[in-house]
DNA sequence: CTACATGCAAAGAGTTTGCAGCCCA
DNA sequence: TGGGCTGCAAACTCTTTGCATGTAG
């Protein structure tokens, strides 16, 4: 079993970029449950690497694969790639902001290639943003509709 | 049958928005084939609405739900909202750039839908974000992979 | 030691806001 | 006519870039 540290160190030598410590903290940043948007990924590293080279280092991580951005909103978060990971698609609720990942699904997957490949379409990558409300929020709304208590 | 342009007029009077100009010209320019970037947006329009108002009408447009916002890479565009056309996702072509709407798939909105339900999300909204190659361009890549001339 | 990476500061997009004047209902 | 809408200009956020210095290999 290969640690994801080691991983990524190989990621890099194989690209031939250095094993830098703004990569390695930025790398170090990014091991967390939940995605990170640019923001707090630079207010994490305040004081450790610099602003614009983290804009630098997620520019390369991306291109190597190692980090992936989602589209949460108008905004964007970045989390490690399914390499460190596994393929899943994320919903947001609208509610309280909570990210859920989705576990990987075969079927949809298998649909979503048939309704690109009957349109002339090679995929090369999806993303599917799901907004909605989470059990939590949903249930509480519930309660307010049928006012259980009036 | 009832036209798009008083289908948006109607919603406007319903939640209680005047039908100025600004917002009959955003609307106009929306009324295309292809998804329209905001920058595309403003200079279609340029001498014609000030670029802080088209930001304030896509704004309303977009709470209205008259149009919706496509991520499409990095980027976003916009597009009339389902209500002016039927559902479907979209597919963006690495090469060429070009953005295709694909006919809408009742199995994968089943799946989709599944998919959050199982996970106690109750789904709002969803957008799917396909990236890869289109005909054309798949097909010149086989071209230049096989060497057919060497 | 050398090429590549970083920090710093400044420039550049893209977007938002306050306010005075204009226009739809 | 009056309240909401627009234009204008300035402010703000997010991101990129040039250049001098630092550091990994």
């Amino acid at each position: 079993m290969i640690s994801p540290v080691e991983q990524f160190a190989i990621a890099l030598k194989q690209s031939n970029n250095s094993l830098t410590s703004a990569r390695r903290e930025v790398f170090g940043a990014m091991l967390t449950e939940e995605p990170l948007g640019m923001n707090e990924l630079v207010g994490k590293l305040d004081g450790k690497v610099n602003r614009a080279s983290i804009y630098r280092v997620v520019a390369l991580f991306e291109q190597l694969g190692i980090i992936i951005r989602l589209q949460i909103g108008w905004k964007y978060k970045l989390e490690l790639s399914d390499s460190f990971s596994y393929h899943h698609h994320h919903a947001t609720c609208l509610q309280c902001g909570q990210v859920v990942a989705l576990p990987e699904n075969e079927m949809l997957e298998q649909k979503i290639q048939f309704l690109a490949l009957t349109n002339g379409f090679v995929i090369q990558d999806h993303q599917l943003e799901i907004r909605g409300l989470c059990t939590k929020c949903h249930k509480a709304k519930d309660l307010l509709q049928n006012k259980p208590w009036s």
